[in-house]
DNA sequence: ATTCAGATGCAAATCATTTGCAATTAGTAT
DNA sequence: ATACTAATTGCAAATGATTTGCATCTGAAT
């Protein structure tokens, strides 16, 4: 085996059909090929919907968007598992037993939290985080490693408020 | 009505059997009257057990450290709703599909946060917490209201870093 | 075209939590 | 102490999110 590998796939074997046409990412394609896994049309389709929306949203929801229910729920899940696994999309948990994913775009570790209307569910992106030296602060004074931290907001929003 | 009220029990109908000797709280007691919610067996059994907890325990958990399943699941977790309505205990969440939740002692709003060993799942009391301010900003940048947050921190313990 | 590990659809299985309902019980009134 | 009624409980069945077994299908290398 080895070799100069010319008979890398030109990355276009998206010949129509499938989930309608995803363009799939060469940021994709070399993360999947180098695990091993496959570039399919759940996958493409996947992150194409994920890089159109502003907010973290359900796996339901990213299933009832998909075209048409071309691909099953379950697929949705085993995708978002390995997509995850691949830090291509971050995890995040409302507290209402839903899980929710937002895009890692490339480059970005993706740390952030939101701000989330307790009425309607609407969410404000929030960038800020003074977190760092209390991790730090806690790693010493605990003897933790590689510490982290899940934070989220929650509060009415003005619309709601307008009862 | 109203009157004098000679008419109250003793607070100890608790007269042996059902689940134990569970001496009712005046706490308890009073706090349920008010709702003309009653002081049962399971209630007590309950707050005694969480009494005796350091950190956040789930209802499977609490279930199964009550005398001889004497009170069902089901009760476990009607009782915890119960009492979180009455802010009793409060509810955590690490994020691992479990809620788990802690007895809140009176007069003790009971806001603090856990740093969690994901490897372990042994816990930490956090007591620090400067995120007043920033829920301030929030409040004014967003106009959002009643903002509040809910923070873990996540690592390895010690004792699961010596590989 | 051939080949086969990786993916998918579909249905069934898990898991935590909730709920319907008939039987039981706490707290009050008698 | 007895009676009465709403609150509570046990038990089983229902939910809802997520996972999994398995037969079939497909991506990508040969
Ligand atoms: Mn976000
Ligand atoms: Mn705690
Ligand atoms: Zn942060
Ligand atoms: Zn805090």
């Amino acid at each position: 085996m080895g070799g100069e590998g010319h008979h890398d796939c030109r990355l276009d074997h998206c010949h129509g059909g499938g989930l309608g046409e995803h363009p799939a990412t060469p940021e994709l394609t070399n993360r999947l090929r180098r695990k091993s896994r496959r570039v399919t049309g759940a996958r493409q389709a996947i992150l194409n919907l994920l890089r159109t929306q502003s907010h973290p949203i359900s796996i339901r929801g990213i299933f009832e968007r998909l075209p048409q229910g071309d691909c099953d729920l379950a697929t949705v899940y085993r995708s978002m598992h390995l997509l995850e696994g691949m830090e291509m999309v971050k995890r995040y948990e409302f507290g209402d037993g839903v899980a929710r994913f937002e895009l890692l775009r490339d480059g970005d570790d993706g740390h952030h939290h939101h701000l989330v209307c307790t009425r309607c569910a609407s969410v404000v992106e929030i960038e800020e985080c003074g977190m760092g030296q209390l991790e730090e602060r806690m790693a010493a004074a605990y003897g933790f490693a590689a510490v982290t931290h899940k934070l989220e907001f929650f509060g009415i929003c003005p619309r709601c408020q307008g009862v």
